[in-house]
DNA sequence: ACGATATGTCTTGACGTCAAGATAAATGCT
DNA sequence: AGCATTTATCTTGACGTCAAGACATATCGT
């Protein structure tokens, strides 16, 4: 009987006429990815991120050489909007850790370029990151984490 | 190779020494839970309700006669922070969906009341959105949603 | 009784997000 | 070539959220 469970059997009791079978799995996902939103907030604000900062700064990272992409490109890989994307790349361009670099082939555009801080902030950052990462799942048995990671891999295909 | 595991196989290529092994996972519960947020939200718009708004008034209804709860009480039910509560509340009495009446008992204090306009928006919303929420999990068999269901029980459990 | 502590709610200021639309440059069509 | 459309990015204004702390009232301990 978890939270989740009270809240359902108050609607069974107010609402008996209503097919409440979804709220179960669609409920424990959402209070589930609040609760490792903020541990790993968390982590990464201990090392001078937030976790939209350090969203932008890894999708430079893990691109490779020469660290450069452009914002749409950013904005493809991160399901945020335009304004959002703009509003990152301007706090990181302010906090020295990505610049804004003309782009040679098309002059509506412009690259973001990772700086050596930027590089050196979400290299260490990503460290203690993929830690924490592996801490928030070590409660999971190795069946549970292949299962739920089949689960998941199914579910989120119906969406992209 | 969906788009998590791209983003797993870009950091296997820049980091091998990285233990990655947690970011499928968590990463797809991620996107997951944005695109489902991003659904629910659409369906309760088009009954006149943000999400914040609904959860309120959701909480109040269920609760039962006579849909009157403290600040206090909606905090421990909903996982926001005192602030957003007294802003979502300032909405809601704004809107004429709830009012705020004295507390009898502790003048600290003040219950948030359904007004008869927010028990027919909620009663409305609430039917749509149940639907809604059984369609988002239609693509799922029904073994698929109980072994869904109890990993997220059980994951959930180390967090509240 | 009364001072110290706890509790309940609200205020403030800073962020992060989005939708809609503005702006500029590139591309396509005739 | 020249105009229309598309593409890439940024701007604006509105929301929703939080942490930290302010304020008032209750409760506890002596």
């Amino acid at each position: 009987m978890d939270r989740v469970d009270k809240i359902m059997s108050q609607w069974q009791r107010e609402r008996p006429d209503l097919d409440i079978e979804a709220m179960g799995i669609l409920g424990r996902l959402k209070r589930l990815t609040t609760h490792l939103g903020r541990e790993v907030e968390q982590v990464l604000l201990q090392h001078g991120l937030s976790s939209s900062a350090f969203d932008v700064l890894a999708t430079l990272r893990r691109s490779g050489e020469p660290y450069r992409l452009s914002p749409g490109d950013l904005l493809a890989m991160t399901m945020v909007s335009s304004g959002t994307m703009t509003n990152r790349i301007d706090q990181l361009e302010k906090a020295g850790f990505v610049e804004r670099v003309l782009n040679p082939d098309d002059r509506r555009s412009v690259l973001i370029a990772l700086t050596e801080n930027g590089f050196a902030a979400v290299e260490t950052a990503v460290g203690a990151h993929v830690a924490n990462q592996q801490r928030l799942i070590e409660n999971l048995s190795d069946e549970d984490k292949a299962a739920l990671d089949a689960l998941l891999r199914k579910f989120l295909a119906k969406f992209e």
